[in-house]
DNA sequence: AATTGGTTCAGAT
DNA sequence: TGAACCAATT
């Protein structure tokens, strides 16, 4: 996909970054990338069309997505493919036939039986369909989320918005996992964006300004780069046999003139480059020169750069390989999501049913647990925990060992503010307030993390089974289990360790960063929980979570943790006790 | 010696 | 799916 091997050559020109770069400004999305990645969680339900909520799962991803800019304060605007142009067609039916080939052998390993092999195959048939974005755009919709149905590439339409003025709908970067966005000169991409909205940015003033950085593009202009991504290959031409990036960038760089390295070519490689090369070859540049986009502002079908009446002429008045034009109603229709951009026709009402009313719930059989803090003095702070459902008033438990010097904790402090906001007031708890002293800290990272509402349990049927505590399904990270996996919960089996083993594990992984690891165990002497705290490990994304544990009865006898019990015996408080 | 292009492996959800 | 690896080619 896109063009080949481009992103790993233009790595010096890759730099690091947060989302929040964007913060207060409008950055385009490419929505194909997301739903993609969004559909792998549900890929048997996709593939076999079934009719279970499992199947509207990339939606809840690309909500997720979404939310996390809005945290950013970014806009969001979503931009979907449209039709599909002439000259990516063999590539298409490339990936199609790709695809139906995993899928029965998919189907084939589901009738033995063999269902991890099947999904793994599923995940290799999966395909985005209209009608996938047709199901996002609805959400969208509900949720005020700006979106564009591109006529036909969307990376096209992502260039596009990228070069007009915010006012006109235009955006400061693009989100996508396609290196084509770069050949179509989009200034500044952010690829590989993860849950926290870390991502690699490209700049392709710095690719063009940079005066030492090898490879480089010092007497390149953005022709000259495009023509060196489509000579490496691309979706619309793939390249001369021999001719990689590396050969393609010394041929532009030599040559300076896409013509000529044309004929260059054509001298060395003789017979290797097909008849129509260089036709073909032209209207790939042209492609990504003058695709065809919708202005949203015009309300019209435009063309990425105004088509010289020169490049008509030498393509003999006709512009097919962009797609053909289409009638001022489609293109709108198409571009505000009312039409089925392949099919150019009302998206079928029957095809779409089943969408959830609100795709965007939680499962719902888990408890919440509400987590009040409350400051007793600035060397000594206790916690109440008490479970918001059914509203009991829970013992009070402290911690000594904190926030003895504020500004050495003040990322401890923060993070026990997070756990406590907002305050809930539930049952008989009495009122206390946060300390002023600890600082509101808006976090650099990961904005998800220990929201009270957002620390849930999982109780399986079976009581016996072990239990599994985690933050939100929706937030927090993986879920891991601490000894042992019910069968048919395999997805999660490669992550079965032991709570020593993840103690240990954690305790060496962040040695360097971390000031102190807390344990927090329950009053039922079952249910653990631990949290790694330091102003590190809350900036950074690579300390993780709270994982809680309720230990089946037949485990309680054995108790690892070396922490202290207390408590009364109706009450499901977690005392919370350190260590280490 | 550099590059291509095929293969394999781990990771994503 | 992509990144990393490796072997064949120029």
């Amino acid at each position: 996909m896109g063009i080949k091997d481009l992103l790993r050559f233009m790595k010096p020109y890759i730099e690091p970054i947060h989302i929040n770069k964007y913060a207060g400004q409008r950055v385009g999305i490419d929505a194909y990338s997301w739903l993609h990645k969004g559909a792998y969680s549900c890929s048997m339900e996709l593939c076999l069309d079934s009719h279970t909520e499992k199947k509207f799962q990339y939606i809840e991803y690309f909500i997720h997505r979404i939310k996390l800019l809005r945290y950013y304060k970014i806009t969001p605007v979503v931009v979907f493919d449209g039709g599909n142009i002439p000259c990516k067609a063999a590539t298409e039916e490339d990936r199609k036939r790709k695809r139906n080939a995993n899928r029965d052998l998919a189907m084939a390993k589901l009738k033995e039986g063999n269902v991890n092999a099947a999904s793994e195959l599923f995940q290799r048939a999966l395909n985005v369909t209209p009608i996938m974005a047709y199901q996002l755009i609805q959400v969208l919709r509900s949720e005020n989320i700006e979106f564009v149905v591109a006529p036909y590439e969307a990376d096209a339409q992502l260039a596009y918005l990228s070069k007009i003025k915010t006012e006109k709908g235009g955006v400061v970067a693009v989100i996508t996992e396609d290196s084509d966005l770069i050949a179509y000169g989009c200034p500044a991409i952010v690829f590989k964006m993860d849950r926290y909205g870390n991502g690699e940015s490209i700049e392709l003033d710095k690719v063009f300004k940079a005066e030492t950085c090898k490879p480089s593009f010092r007497n390149f202009d953005l022709e000259l780069f495009t023509g060196m991504s489509v000579l490496a290959g691309c979706d619309f031409l793939p390249s001369v046999p021999g001719i990689g990036i590396a050969r393609a960038h010394a041929l532009v760089s030599k040559y300076r003139n896409l013509d000529r390295v044309l004929s260059v070519l054509k001298m060395e490689k003789g017979n290797q480059v097909p008849e129509d090369y260089a036709k073909s070859f032209k209207e790939a540049i042209a492609v990504f020169q003058h695709a065809r986009i919708y202005d949203p502002t015009a309300k019209e079908l435009k063309h990425l750069t105004p088509l010289p009446q020169s490049l008509l002429q030498s393509f003999d008045g006709n512009l097919d390989f962009l797609g053909p034009e289409i009638p001022l109603e489609v293109v709108t229709a198409i571009a505000e999501g009312n039409l089925n951009p392949s099919t150019k026709k009302a998206f079928d009402k029957l095809e779409c049913s089943g969408l959830p009313v609100h795709p965007i719930v939680l499962k719902s059989n888990r408890q919440h647990l509400k987590v009040q803090v409350s400051a007793a003095s600035t060397q000594k702070r206790s916690f109440k925990v008490f479970d918001s459902h059914n509203a009991r008033e829970n013992s009070t438990v402290t911690t000594s060992n904190l926030v003895a010097n504020k500004d050495k904790y003040s990322g401890e402090a923060w993070a026990l503010q997070k756990l406590v906001r907002p305050l809930v007031t539930c049952g008989n708890a009495e009122k206390e307030n946060i300390p002023d002293e600890i600082p509101l800290k808006v976090p650099d990272n990961n904005p998800f993390r220990i929201k009270p509402e957002e620390i849930c349990l999982f109780q399986r049927e079976n009581p016996d089974e072990q239990v599994l505590v985690t933050g939100s399904e929706e937030y927090m990270d993986v879920c891991m289990n601490l000894d042992s996996f019910p069968e048919g919960r395999s997805e999660n089996l490669s992550r079965k360790r032991n709570f020593q083993s993840i103690c240990s594990d954690q305790a060496e992984a962040c040695d360097d960063q971390i000031s102190e690891v807390t344990v927090i165990e329950a009053e039922d002497p079952d249910m653990l929980c631990w949290n790694v705290k330091s102003q590190e490990s809350i900036n950074s994304m690579t300390v993780k979570r709270i994982d809680l544990k309720r230990r089946g009865a037949s485990a309680k006898k054995s108790k690892k943790s070396s922490g202290k019990k207390t408590g009364s015996k109706n009450s499901s408080i977690l005392n919370f006790f350190s260590r280490v």
